[in-house]
DNA sequence: GTGCGAACTTAGAAAATTTGCA
DNA sequence: TGCAAATTTTCTAAGTTCGCAC
């Protein structure tokens, strides 16, 4: 929801008239409000550094003083935009008989009006201005605070405890299921996993063996006696009511009123309001994660031995809460206890409870803008940055260190050149038949990799194929040194395809050898370092000053898929790409169109404007040129947004920007080439990171 | 030294919401 | 205005790292 939305009162009715009169001044409206908006936000963005809490109203009078260049664009555009709506209207011819006084009133009138909506759109803009000062005067700028001494997170801690899912409602006896034909009504624990599958029946997961095995082994567990002797195969089972019900559901959600909608959304946001914030030492701060995981079935990725196996239902009894001593505990749910309450400051959750399928533990923790995790993220690239001054050493090290006899230093070199090269992760040790079967650096096996004498005219390749976190499969063909491939060749000698390669490293041993050699360092820390280093070195060669804001982030994007084509960060290729790209080049295509036209337009307007000085073929000449550019500016706009999206079909820009990238180097880079953060940070991401926002200067280097 | 649990970060999929266009 | 596409947010699985117990 829009913040000023949110306001209640006034706010409200300046906008929606805004919105009333907007609906009035039909096509092209919303863009025009979208660019004045732009502009808004950058004059406020301009000033929010300058503003202090105590100078506030002087400083919003200062602020208005201060960026005369944008508020003379802003009063440009609004009069050049009355200028042509007058035009236009004047345009229209108007029978002779029409009296010249009506006329004149028409156009009072009209003037007045777009008086009034320019002074209430005025009204409008500078509560948002001020909304939004106010919010950064908000923000808890702990990046400007002492730290606390060593391990201790926080003095104070209170909050709701956790939002339980809604209990389970048993289905309406119209919804039946079937066992081989017959009607069998299932008892409310049996039918309710029932509706798990079922509502997964357009899901592949429900065609794998090993998932449709795992799920009806648990459900039989579920059953009444009665129902276990009867129900003995999963293939006799008929779920497809419950399946059309749930369809029914989804649809009936997708086509609510707005008034419906917006019920929903009050209840939502209630909710939001109770569980998802916490005070943290005298601080609201936003809980990432507040609801209990609702149960279901287990979605393992890839080939995972688990999936399917029921998720069950967490009950108060299962959660330990962790707040501070001296705060108001929150409340189980009415007849409820919880498992534990526990006072430890040593720690950032607030909740935690056993999850039954891996046996793991899940947290409640807080939002990526708070300051447990921002002053971690920031601790994250200061070590990053602390190994660009150590890589060289590290490098010439383990350089020697291939050449060493000792098969553990020898084998933990090569390793450290992959991680370095190619931001492999450090890859652990798994438990067979606990998880999929994925691997990383230390965890590679013979199988893995192949290597090549020769490969398309580059010497000693090493081909990689395997599958990485999340299943995600790494293909890679590189050229390695002669030593580092004489290296595997002997570590592959003599052992089967499913040795480990590896055979004398794990993980542990490696970052014992990497935090001898820079506190703080381990194998991740070459991720996030050879991410960031990536992005400024791109960002270095590829932007230009003097580029259209649309090539230039053209260039910002490039740069950020070659850390995420480094990091292996892919994702599924949209259903509808291709659809989408030919729709994109057919409008193209269009626009290529109109360019010639509105050419040849100017070409004639050229023609009959030439040798006079009548204004009004000037004034045409002008409009024909400004059409003519910006057609222009419209096509490459969409064949850069073309080159875009079909570079990035199958790799996933977030993860880099979110996890690896230093937001210092983004931020820098938008100062120094004019670019507005919002066109590279969304809103999450600028509160996320908001720290560095605020402390990064234009010649700021990773 | 090693096995294991706890705590935390990183990850893609899916759902929800917003935007752009005819 | 309604639909489709794009973007953002949510969800939770799957990693890494660290410290403790034996």
């Amino acid at each position: 929801m829009e913040e000023s939305e949110r306001t209640p009162g006034g706010v409200v009715m300046v906008l929606g008239l805004e919105d009333a009169d907007f609906k009035a001044e039909r096509k092209g409206t919303r863009k025009k409000r979208q660019r004045e908006e732009e502009l808004l936000d950058e004059l406020s963005d301009f000033t929010e550094g300058l503003l202090l809490k105590k100078r506030k109203k002087m400083k919003i009078e200062e602020s208005r003083e201060a960026g005369p260049g944008v508020e003379k664009k802003r009063k440009m555009k609004i009069s050049e935009e009355t200028v042509l709506k007058v035009k236009k209207e004047e345009d229209v011819e108007y029978p002779v008989s029409v009296k010249r006084k009506k006329k004149k009133e028409e156009i009072e009138a009209t003037k007045a009006m777009k008086l009034r909506v320019k002074e209430e759109r005025m009204a409008a803009k500078a509560l948002k201005i001020k909304m939004k000062e106010e919010e950064e005067q908000q923000r808890w700028r702990w990046w400007e605070e002492e730290r606390y001494e060593c391990g201790i997170k926080w003095k104070f801690l209170e909050h709701k405890g956790p939002y339980f899912p809604p209990e389970y409602q048993p289905l309406p006896d119209n919804v039946r299921f079937f066992y081989n034909g017959e009607h069998i009504k299932l008892s409310p624990a049996t039918e309710e996993v029932a509706l798990f599958f079922a509502q997964m029946l357009d899901h592949e997961y429900t065609t794998k063996d090993v998932f449709r095995n795992n799920f009806f082994k648990d459900w039989r567990k579920e059953m009444t006696h009665d129902e276990r002797r009867l129900i003995v195969d999963l293939d006799k089972c008929d779920f497809g009511e419950l399946f059309q019900m749930h369809k029914d559901k989804v649809e009936a959600r997708r086509n609510m009123s707005q008034e419906e909608k917006q019920a929903v959304k009050e209840v939502n946001q209630k909710i939001l309001d109770k569980y998802g914030y916490c005070i943290l030492d005298h601080h609201r701060e936003r809980i990432g994660n507040f609801k209990i995981e609702p149960p279901g079935l287990f979605r393992g990725r890839g080939d995972h031995p688990k999936q399917g196996l029921l998720k069950r239902r967490i009950q108060p009894e299962d959660v330990i809460i962790n707040c501070s001593k001296d705060c108001c505990i929150p409340k189980p749910p009415a007849g409820h206890q919880w498992k534990e309450v526990r006072h430890d400051n040593t720690v950032t959750w607030l909740a935690s409870w056993m999850e039954n399928v891996q046996g793991s533990i899940k947290y409640i923790m807080l939002n990526a803008n708070s300051k447990l995790k921002g002053e971690k993220d920031w601790e994250k690239y200061e070590v990053a940055r602390g190994l660009k001054t150590c890589v060289d050493r590290i490098r010439s090290e383990y350089q020697v260190d291939l050449k060493s006899k000792k098969m553990e230093t020898c084998q933990r070199a090569v390793a450290l050149y992959f991680i370095d090269k190619l931001a492999l992760r450090a890859g652990n040790e798994k438990e067979e038949g606990e998880t999929a079967d994925t691997v990383g650096c230390c965890s590679l096996r013979v199988e893995h990799i192949t290597l090549h004498e020769q490969l398309n005219g580059d010497k000693c390749v090493v081909e990689f194929d395997f599958l990485g976190k999340d299943c995600i499969r790494y293909y890679n063909k590189v050229p390695v040194t002669k030593r580092v491939f004489k290296n595997l060749k002997l570590f592959m000698e003599n052992k089967q395809g499913g040795e480990d390669l590896f055979d004398r490293l794990n993980t542990t041993l490696l970052n014992k050898y990497l935090s001898s050699l820079m506190p703080g360092l381990t194998a991740k820390v070459f991720r996030t370092y050879n991410a960031s280093i990536t992005l400024q070195q791109q960002l270095r060669e590829l932007s230009i000053k003097s580029d259209s804001l649309a090539e230039k982030l053209l260039a910002y994007n490039r740069a950020n898929r070659a850390v995420a084509i480094l990091c292996n960060h892919q994702r599924a290729p949209p259903k509808t790409f291709e659809q989408s790209m030919a729709n994109l080049h057919a409008k193209i295509d269009h626009r290529k169109e109109q360019l010639a036209l509105a050419r040849s337009e100017l070409k004639q307007a050229k023609k009959e404007a030439k040798g006079t000085t009548d204004d009004k073929l000037q004034a045409v000449l002008e409009r024909k040129k400004r059409a003519v550019q910006r057609c222009e500016e419209q096509l490459l706009r969409l064949e850069v947004q073309a080159t875009d999206r079909e570079e990035n079909k199958q790799i996933a820009l977030g993860t880099s920007k979110l996890n690896y990238l230093d937001p210092r180097i983004s931020v820098a880079w938008c100062k120094n080439m004019d670019v507005p953060l919002e066109k590279i940070y969304n809103k999450t991401l600028r509160d996320k990171f908001a720290w560095a926002i605020h402390m990064t200067n234009p010649d700021f280097e990773f």
